[in-house]
DNA sequence: CATGAATTGATGGCGTCACCAACGATCGAT
DNA sequence: ATCGATCGTTGGTGACGCCATCAATTCATG
């Protein structure tokens, strides 16, 4: 090896694999960087699923962003305490809480979102805009094809 | 939320990075069962390495892998542990190891390789081919615009 | 040649992440 | 009423990406 360059084996760049993770990676660096500590990138999926879908239960909201039940637990308690989500048992069911988006919260997630979108646009300057498009579309069909966590 | 069905919210599924990485995780995920505790990831990277340029420095490997200094040790380790690598000192610079690639490692790496290839199957079955090529160059494009860890 | 900057292997540690197993409590269907 | 499934919760596991630091060594500078 020359020391100087560092050349990626071809064997590695032939995996999409690798490259999707690698790709990741980057991403997740990016998106940490613009956090910067002011929240993790699974509080903001939460927070974007209660916006979106409306109080949830901590199993739906885990079900619909991907994380598991059990790590839901700590982000919703992590985020109750700050103020952005209020928890409160379900009365048609006594089995579930019920999460709920509070104002707060929701501003919260306004900023974080800006701090994100700043994040796409470093991790995509190298792509025209119908390019970055492409390859949301064809991930997103891999993701469609199946392979969550419990399944199969 | 429905309770059977499981929408992912559209802001998650707007943002690049999140898909990106939700690809990452059924990708490494794949991989991993397909290895089934034979060798990590990081192993494979770094014998696929040492096949392609030879042997190495610790730190070369590291470098053209992506992975860190600190964690090619263990790597190295464990693996001339098992017999697929071997490690002596540079004679050339007493700072370098140089580590070499064993019959037995370049047997491993050819194993590990087949299995790993069943998982890019597994992963991609909903792409094209040319679809699959498609989002590894654009992403490898990606990665080459930087934003390795110590840049910047 | 002497000095300081840079590199290397190595150790130890940090926080996040994805995942799993188990538990008591509760609900639903039979 | 019973059994299976689901819920929140706890605890834990291993891999991962990354950082700071260290002594030893090399290299570039004057």
């Amino acid at each position: 090896m020359d020391g100087t360059t560092h050349p990626t084996p071809a064997r590695l760049l032939a995996l999409p694999s690798w490259v999707i993770n690698q790709a990741a990676i980057a991403a997740n660096r990016l998106t940490d960087r613009a956090l910067a500590g002011t929240s993790s990138r699974r509080q903001f999926a939460m927070l974007a699923a209660l916006d979106e879908f409306g109080p949830s239960s901590q199993a739906d909201l885990g079900r619909c962003t991907g994380i598991d039940r059990s790590d839901v637990v700590a982000g919703v308690n992590a985020m109750v305490k700050q103020g952005f989500l209020q928890q409160r048992p379900d009365p048609a069911d006594g089995r579930r809480n019920i999460v709920t988006l509070t104002p707060e919260g929701k501003d919260h997630l306004e900023r974080l979102s800006a701090l994100i979108a700043g994040a796409q646009d470093e991790l995509l300057h190298a792509l025209s805009p119908s390019e970055s498009e492409m390859v949301v579309d064809l991930l997103k069909r891999v993701l469609d094809s199946g392979w969550r966590a419990d399944e199969r």
